[in-house]
DNA sequence: GTCAAATACGTGTATATACACTCATTATGT
DNA sequence: ACATAATGAGTGTATATACACGTATTTGAC
């Protein structure tokens, strides 16, 4: 019965089960995106909604196609992702000189709603980073960023 | 214009505007779970689904909840992700002695995908840990353990 | 200037993920 | 033994994710 076990010897466990990268990673994404969308759900957000409209905030206004490079994510991905934002009202989508393209932009709703969810962030995430310290932080950071490097040559 | 930018700086930039470590990591996570996607395309798996068939293969016949603590999977989406692979006949869903519980085990014909799978994970899998080295591969492990352990608390 | 190539985007479909709710079965207190 | 609680699992719904394919617009070669 796993329940009943420490749950660094659980990880242990499954880590030897399954000694993948990307298995690994996904299942520390799952329970890291669980933690963040409870901490914002106060403000009617999912971590992918805040990171999101963190990135607009943080780009201004951009072309879907921009906007999805930097999030390392499927054009088509990031169009259905909109979809709740747009229903809200915190996103609207406009249409430049190049009629083709899209630049999204936060409206005043959004910018209202990212500030009310910023220190629900700021809490979750300092949960997190003051447990395991800045250096730690630092270089899962790095690593991360290594190792998406080296597949993305091969994608 | 990001496209013209070294990843390296694209990086960088994406972590500054959202310096949180459920985007970051889930950033990672789709783009590694694409790699592997990839990879083991010629034995028609995807990245969760050869995890899942290893997992079922070191675990050998387990009940579902048991199944899902150790994928730290909500147990409705292990029921799902289980789809395809019994449509494929690749596992197999029986009753024991207790009648409400469902343990799931591979088929022949899961155990024999698995084993044409297994060479290309491999060569997936060496691809990173060759070029990160297995120090800097071990330690990512133990901070996403580190991270999982301090999220789990307040979910 | 015209037309093919390139570009920006959306849709159909399938899997991955979790929560709220429900159903069936087992365990338990009296 | 029986009523109730606890347990194991499935469904409805919503979001997250990517690929194949299609549409509209702009660029560029000539």
């Amino acid at each position: 019965m796993f329940k009943n076990m420490p749950k660094e010897t659980l990880y242990e466990f499954a880590r030897q089960a399954v000694p993948c990268v990307g298995f690994n990673t996904r299942r520390a994404t799952r329970l890291i995106t669980q933690y963040y969308d409870k901490a914002l759900a106060p403000a009617g957000l999912r971590s992918t909604q805040y990171s999101l409209l963190t990135l607009l905030a943080m780009m201004g206004e951009a072309p879907m196609q921009e906007v999805a490079y930097v999030l390392a994510m499927d054009r088509t991905t990031l169009t259905r992702n909109l979809n709740p934002l747009l229903r809200q009202g915190l996103v609207k989508v406009t249409v430049g000189s190049d009629r083709r393209a899209r630049p999204l932009a936060l409206t005043p709703k959004g910018q209202s709603t990212l500030e009310k969810a910023l220190p629900l962030w700021q809490a979750a995430q300092s949960r997190i980073v003051d447990a395991i310290g800045a250096e730690q932080w630092e270089a899962m950071m790095r690593g991360l960023h290594q190792i998406s490097m080296i597949v993305e040559e091969d994608l």
